[in-house]
DNA sequence: GCAATACTTGGCGAATTTACCAAATGACCA
DNA sequence: TGGTCATTTGGTAAATTCGCCAAGTATTGC
């Protein structure tokens, strides 16, 4: 693996980190319904605001969230939806699925 | 979010962090072109073997790859091919594509 | 201006991850 | 049987992540 190689899986890497906690993809699932602010998400996560305020920017620096602020408000909307592709092959493999509910080469998942 | 809730996205994140990591991201490429064993993956990765071997046991641990003893060989194969579904969108998000490239809700990415 | 609300940032200790080396196990062959 | 190759496991130091508290910035309303 040389170094440009290295780099380009490094980048993918860090997309996938930043979804890659739970708290985070909470986030995602919630923002699918529309967008939220801080504070409705502290709510509903049960954490301190910074500690999702956190979280947030960690999933903005990717760019998978954006962000307007409205007033005292920051509302966070999801930028790009496909992450919630995920969900369903995640689910899969958590079930435990084989190569016939899943087979490799681009194929769908579920 | 209560316990039950928080568990449910414990285990989602679980699956993503076995994939969150660039030498992952790698392997799981190069098994969807078929099998490898240990000593083929550590060539191409450049790394000691015993890390490939820790990288490989995080992937077959959630259910993402498996294996297969040959003689003194261990063979690993992609068992879940639907997480290079993830690839297109992923790479989506690097080149930093907004809404209209990738709306919201279970739509595919590229 | 002042206080309150909404949010972000800095900092710190605790927990987790990562990569290497060394050592152990298992298979194959002379 | 001894040696070698293939792989895994244990141990450790360095780096990263995580969550809370404290403090700072911005907006609203009195």
């Amino acid at each position: 693996m040389n170094q440009s190689i290295r780099d380009e899986f490094e980048d993918r890497a860090s997309v996938l980190k930043a979804l890659a906690h739970p708290t985070r993809l909470f986030i995602v699932e919630e923002l699918s319904d529309g967008e939220r602010c801080v504070h409705e998400l502290t709510e509903k996560i049960g954490a301190d605001m910074s500690t999702v305020s956190k979280h947030l920017s960690v999933l903005k620096s990717v760019g998978i969230v954006g962000t307007e602020k409205r007033g005292a408000e920051v509302y966070y909307s999801l930028r790009m939806g496909c992450v919630l592709d995920f969900f369903d092959c995640i689910e899969a493999v958590i079930r435990g699925g084989d190569d016939s509910s899943c087979p490799p080469g681009r194929s769908s998942c579920g």
